[in-house]
DNA sequence: GTAGATGCAAAGTATTTGCGACAAG
DNA sequence: CTTGTCGCAAATACTTTGCATCTAC
């Protein structure tokens, strides 16, 4: 059952503006992980008259909520992801960029042995590979 | 056999200016993961008239030259740590702020079998642990 | 002596914000 | 209606850079 972003947003009780409905779509639609500036670029081509604070004020929103989550790969700009059931790490490749999504169960269960090893709780955990392809 | 940031300097051909001591000097004796703005506090304290400029332009070369490394964390800012034999990760209090560094052979293990499984040559990685303490 | 480093201030990026106009519930 | 959102441009925050001067080697 997953729900769309506007789903998310109703259950949220986050009002339902025609720009938030366009880039929840954008974002919905992205299967990379697109930085504001790209957002923007790919919101503009159906409204153009959207305006990129807007933008930075959704993801913003949509990030404190759950919605979607922010990442800081190499590079400076934060680039975002809409959250769905599975969560998943990224394996990016240094040369090309592209991102590859992986799920790794005994490294999860690790990651949380890590924790409580220090007395912690895990609440979140980033994990990034970056490598180059064998020939 | 751990050389001190000069020797790496001197080892790499690196001009050893007044400024990049005293910079280098901060750094290995910072135990957190500072970022600019603290490394600079830090330096000035040493000698006042070093300017910003430097510090983020003395950080990048030796970020580029394999001295230090540069993290990302939640904040946005750029931090930066020492590159000393031991590689280690991160476990992040979310409420303190606090830095654990950890190292798990374990997770390393696993990270390399992920990236063989996807055809990749692992160069890099980056883990990160959020949690909160235990009472 | 010479190539490269520094300081300063100005210029870039990335992101946030104040404010009057406007739209969702 | 009322509260919160939008668009715009100005403001911030972080980082980089041009240029004249200075310094390590």
């Amino acid at each position: 059952m997953s729900e769309t972003i506007e789903e998310k947003c109703i259950a949220k009780g986050i009002k339902l503006t025609e720009q938030r409905k366009i880039i929840a779509k954008v974002m919905s639609d992205s299967r990379d992980h697109p930085d504001v500036d790209e957002l923007y670029n790919r919101v503009s081509k159906i409204d153009s008259k959207i305006s990129i604070a807007t933008v930075y004020r959704t993801v913003k929103l949509f990030e404190e909520v759950g919605i979607v989550t922010k990442h800081d790969f190499k590079g400076g700009k934060a680039r975002y992801e809409e959250i769905n059931e599975s969560h998943h790490d990224h394996l990016i490749d240094i040369k090309t960029g592209e991102i590859i999504e992986f799920i790794d169960d005994e490294i999860e269960k690790l990651q949380n042995k890590v924790a409580e090893k220090y007395g912690y709780k895990l609440i979140d955990h980033k994990l990034e590979l970056y490598g180059i392809k064998k020939k």
